[in-house]
DNA sequence: GTCGGTAGCGCGAGCGATTGAGGATGAACG
DNA sequence: CGTTCATCCTCAATCGCTCGCGCTACCGAC
């Protein structure tokens, strides 16, 4: 099949060099403690000059390990066969959890999977990793049997996403309830009365679910009335707000604001609106969730609920390695950020 | 250290399970014609109801490969400590080529560099995987060294730009002076005459002054002069777009029309514009370059200049799979594609 | 001067796959 | 009926590293 680049220098090589044993070589290169110090710091510098490397194969191979974190996307995209598109909020994220992963040592293979895909590709990223990070899972419940073949196999998983019950695993997220609140809370705050409400509603999306519980939340809080007509359900992608908002036109409802669970779902959103003649934000004010670069560049700028992608992916990382670790892992959730822009009116207003 | 999860089946047990030797597993596993139909379907059946896969630091190891191609993305952020920030270009063809990647049997390592970074980490990066590819190398000058330091270990990688003369190794690219002379020869047909580049012009960043050298050449057709006081020469981000825009301006540089190397120059310049009154693109009409998702949802929308990134993720893969597997690679370039939207005010002439 | 303790290093046995060399089997052939 | 081949498998030797032990100095203490 492949070949990698002819004889390289092995570990044997150094100690040679160095006139030690290849055991010692390998012990010094980790900065053991059993080595002293001069001998260390003798057979780094050989190593170094031979331009010697651990072979990470041998390593893993002797040592049961990988030191290599597998990184699972999930793309929402249809089963259509057109171009997988990740979600960018995930992609954001990539770049934070690929600097904590380094930082820790870990190495991060990506690996993009359909949501229609067989576990058994999950079951393999396994094998060449130490631990598993799922971005992006979709629809939690029928997931949960291969969620659950997982752990039975022992394989240290994390799941970006809430705190399910009596789903396998462990997962870290961000407080969504929280996040659904303040958006819809922000939007009551503007005057809004009939905020329609774009996303999931059920368990299939926990993370959208608990956004509908705060958003409901606010409401009752505000003594609004929670009406059943304001509600789309969907998952995400642009294309599907832009429907969400051109449905609740066709079917005539009322509405002078709309939470879109996602960035994606509220840009759709008020593509649909403008393209009818509502203005944003003065016919319709729109708030979103996510906070996408895209977020800040499009017209009128998206006021947004920011997971800051830094924090999610430094720790989803802190936990995927207590995980590998054999420490216990406290599944805290990161608290969310409303980002007041031009989409929910607060500049007419002021 | 860490460890993977505790005991999985190995060959040898799927190898007593079937009652064969441990070698014709092997063999069974990988399809070798070398065993019978029945006796490797037997054993293929077997090993999946054991759960089994092979244990790629062993198969490594022996096979000296590791069936994984690493991709190297070179943040264009500062080193000002910030958050490192990938070009969402690049991100958006980390999808395909992972598509790709899978599709040839690979893996995809990914690691986020920083452009001070030293280069032993990608040569770390050469011992984990069969091949490399570079995605956003930014000054090309600076990096040859370590270009020739890779080539002359054998690692096999591949760059993603143009052909450069005297650089070492391999590279796939777009036709960058193609698409620059699609975007100006367009700004002039709609009547542009003081046509403003943003972007490097020199040979520090070969894929910017193709373009240049595109935008050169559309002018020099129309017989148009060339005027320096046109040229802002600057690398990429938003924030620089701004910036020179900002600095057009201030220095009282008449002009109708900006061409800028990337989207990310242009959505700053546009920003930069409108700040300052300019109506874009009635005053001033943009032309960008890569196609990223935010340049369809800005306000203008964007006329840019498409890379195709699957077409440009799957050339990658292929050139670094055909590297490791001996084959020649024949470095075409793929071809841009004018994408006009309304920033260069087409509509407006309609 | 003997002895226990310890720091520092070497020995050797694997880890689980791949792979070339060689054995068993049965069909084809003179 | 003995040979000759394919065909299909088995044997056993690696690949380069890690890690439990065991060995050797060397030190201070009795």
């Amino acid at each position: 099949m492949s070949r990698m680049k002819p004889s390289n220098p092995t570990s044997r090589d150094i100690a040679d060099a160095a006139g030690v044993s290849q055991a010692t070589v390998s012990r010094a290169l980790r900065d053991s403690p059993l080595v002293r110090k001069e001998t260390r710091e003798h057979i780094q510098k050989i190593a170094q000059d031979l331009n010697y490397t651990v072979n990470r194969n041998a390593a893993g191979l002797r040592s049961q390990s990988s030191n290599t974190i597998a990184l699972l996307l999930f793309n929402e995209a249809g089963e259509d066969g057109s171009d997988a598109i990740v979600n960018p909020f995930y992609l954001s994220m990539l770049g934070h959890i690929s600097q904590a992963a380094s930082e820790h040592g870990y190495d991060v293979l990506v690996s993009l999977q359909k949501l229609s895909a067989d576990w058994q590709i999950e079951y393999q990223a396994s094998y060449r990793a130490d631990g598993l990070i799922l971005l992006g899972y979709g629809d939690y419940e029928s997931y949960r049997p291969k969620l659950a073949a997982l752990a039975e196999t022992n394989t240290r998983f994390i799941i970006w996403g809430p705190l399910v019950d009596g789903q396998p695993g462990h997962s870290f997220g961000c407080n969504n309830e929280s996040g659904g609140y303040q958006a819809t809370r922000h939007l009551l705050e503007q005057g809004c009365r009939k905020i329609a409400f774009i996303g999931d509603t059920t368990r299939h999306n926990p993370e959208f679910e608990d956004r509908h519980v705060g958003y409901r939340k606010a409401l009752d809080e505000a003594g609004q009335p929670y009406r059943e007509e304001l509600i789309v359900k969907t998952v995400n992608s642009e294309d599907l707000g832009f429907r969400a908002a051109n449905r609740l036109l066709d079917d005539g409802v009322e509405f002078d604001a709309v939470f879109a669970v996602t960035d994606l779902l509220a840009i759709g959103a008020i593509r649909a609106l403008q393209e009818r003649s509502r203005r944003v934000p003065e016919d319709v004010r729109v708030v979103g969730f996510d906070d996408i670069d895209l977020a800040a560049y499009i017209s009128p700028s998206l006021t947004t609920v920011r997971q800051n992608t830094r924090i999610a992916g430094e720790g989803l990382v802190n936990s995927i390695v207590r995980l590998i670790e054999g420490q216990s892992v406290d599944s805290k959730l990161i608290a969310p950020e409303l980002i007041v822009r031009e989409s929910c009116g607060s500049q007419l207003t002021d």
